[in-house]
DNA sequence: CCTGCCGGGTA
DNA sequence: TACCCGGCAGG
């Protein structure tokens, strides 16, 4: 951890590193946006029943690499420092924060709490007292989810919108770990396209639940699970089923007062045991 | 801030 | 298995 928090200190000083000004190549992409490109992608695999969004340069050949690509890093660069987010679709997405850490899929619903996620997590910082000096933005990416739209508007369903996060891959990045270095060789990606598609299994990739709580808000109506009940739900499209029914990923708190807010904390052996263990009460279910 | 509690630990 | 707690969502 000393190590990669040493690298990585290294690294944020000089922020400027990833900008376009000091890309050697026009292919040289920085990292964050090439693990975007990677979630993007692991995104569209999920959704195998609608895979066509507004771009599909990712289904056309890999080896083609589209030459223009410089100028849209230099885009996406800009959209990571600043927040020209045009909301297209304002009534159904939300923007959501995603860490690019390696390994990491969190997703936050707002910039201080991603950063902090990353500050105390990934850069090991004590939360408390380490002042940010603004390192954690360059470890997350601004998506937009859709959240509400249940069954409509999902032909045209886009995971990230491009002017956001950045243009389409112009070929699938390899889903196995890129080496984690400032500017990665750019053969190394097109070494590894070819495989990409055949051994993706894009459902490891992504959690999924069973809970039986969760289970009445699905619509039957498209849903043949072959499990109990399994909802492919990768971070970047939280909310949404593969075929688009959304599911909320997490349970509504209930009305009920628990035992933390009618004992206190002073008063916390009388809690019961849940509760004690931070866990879902029991005594004053809802 | 605070509450509720999930996920992931430890004894 | 009993217990604990970091960290997150939501208010």
């Amino acid at each position: 951890e000393v190590m990669a928090a040493t690298v990585l200190t290294s690294l944020s000083t000089s922020p400027l590193v990833l900008c376009p000004s000091s890309t050697p190549t026009e292919t040289a992409v920085p990292e964050p946006a090439n693990r975007v490109w990677k979630e993007v992608l692991s995104a569209s695999y999920s959704s195998s029943t609608s895979g066509n969004w507004s771009w599909d340069a990712s289904d056309q050949s890999p080896s083609t690499p589209s030459p223009p690509l410089s100028e849209d890093v230099t885009e996406s660069t800009h959209f990571m420092f600043e927040d020209p987010i045009p909301r297209k679709r304002k009534n159904s997405m939300k923007v959501m924060f995603k860490c690019l850490w390696k390994n990491c899929e969190k997703v936050l619903s707002t910039s201080s709490r991603i950063q902090r996620h990353i500050h105390t997590v990934h850069l090991g910082r004590n939360s408390d007292s380490d002042y940010s000096d603004g390192e954690e933005d360059f470890y997350y990416s601004e998506i937009e989810v859709n959240m509400d739209s249940l069954s409509e508007g999902l032909s045209n369903l886009t995971p990230t919108s491009p002017t956001t996060v950045g243009p389409p891959p112009a070929f699938p990045p390899p889903l196995t770990d890129v080496p984690y270095s400032e500017n990665i060789s750019v053969n190394g990606f097109q070494n590894h396209a070819p495989t990409l598609l055949s051994q993706s299994a894009p459902s490891a990739l992504c959690h999924i639940r069973t809970d039986h709580a969760y289970q009445h808000v699905l619509s039957s109506s498209q849903v043949q699970a072959t499990a109990p009940v399994s909802i492919p739900a990768c971070p970047e499209l939280a909310g949404i089923g593969s075929d688009g029914i959304s599911v909320s990923s997490r349970k509504p708190r209930g009305e009920a007062k628990k035992c933390r807010k009618v004992y206190g904390m002073e008063k916390r052996d009388m809690w019961c045991t849940a509760c004690r263990w931070k866990k879902a009460c029991q005594r004053f279910t809802d």
